[in-house]
DNA sequence: TATTGTTATACTCTATAACTATA
DNA sequence: TATAGTTATAGAGTATAACAATA
């Protein structure tokens, strides 16, 4: 891939990324993320963490491990549902097979809620679909290199 | 850049990912950047924002502007650098052309934990020191593709 | 004894609205 | 008139500590 001398001075003249700069972008590519997220969850009268949670309930789940997949303390997850639950987007059931655990599930609306906002996410990601399979897959692997998989729960 | 055929039967059969999967694991990595980055900045007792706001800082900056990048209203601003300034990591300094902007910039202690905190950091991404230069311009073209650089701010 | 969820508390972040001092 | 920064306010997120119910 041998590229003609640039006819212009050109701004970047192949950058050389060290992991510094690459960090920097990382920085840049999360904030862009969680500002549109944000944006797309105000939307409709969430907040980040609302719309967070929203998000995870892709199948009943205690409450102890929304604490753990929000990176939270328990005591916070109390409140978040609450507010959720009040606006009937989820839902508290008893777990038949431990009475100490409680089950937040979406409601229907909930379940309508979090369509709406992933698809709206998507739209705003429309670099996402412009990749081709190569690329897609480049930045699927990447992603794992840089962040891997079970680095997202703390061990507990 | 071929690839040799595996040898051993893979176990993920080539996922052909979707933007949909593909925004998952986006989000996924932009979670646990700010585990990360959060992680890092309440070793030192700092909240997100506020190691959020350090590390903006390369230069002095109008609070105005430290809104702007940390997408959120102006008022939050005067009570970060508030917390900030009572530590002694920032300092308010008045602009001479313009009487009435403050500029914020980095004390030498704050300077002093921007760097500890982007060390930290960095050794916690050893992702990215183990990719090759071709994977680094790679992954910076792609999360250019993705969130496209001037995406970063709102217009104003 | 350990764990789950809740409550009380204090602090931080957040947007909105109203204010001042500049421009 | 418009903009930069502040203040007051109310709501939401946050960790800590203590508690009841259950394992």
């Amino acid at each position: 891939m041998t590229r003609p001398a640039p006819s212009v001075p050109s701004a970047a003249p192949t950058p050389a990324p060290d992991p510094a700069q690459l960090m920097d972008r990382l920085a840049q590519a999360a904030a862009a993320y969680y500002r549109n997220f944000a944006a797309v969850a105000a939307g409709r009268g969430l907040t980040l963490m609302q719309g967070k949670m929203l998000s995870l309930l892709r199948r009943p789940m205690p409450m102890r491990t929304l604490a753990d997949l929000l990176a939270c303390d328990a005591s916070n997850v109390t409140g978040i549902v609450d507010r959720l639950e009040a606006r009937d987007l989820v839902r508290r059931e008893a777990d038949p097979t431990d009475r100490r655990v409680k089950l937040v599930l979406l409601t229907d609306a909930g379940r309508r809620t979090v369509e709406e906002i992933r698809a709206e996410l998507l739209a705003d990601l429309s670099g996402l679909e412009s990749l081709d399979e190569p690329d897609r897959h480049a930045l699927l692997r990447l992603l794992g290199r840089v962040f891997p998989a079970d680095g997202t729960r703390p061990p507990r």
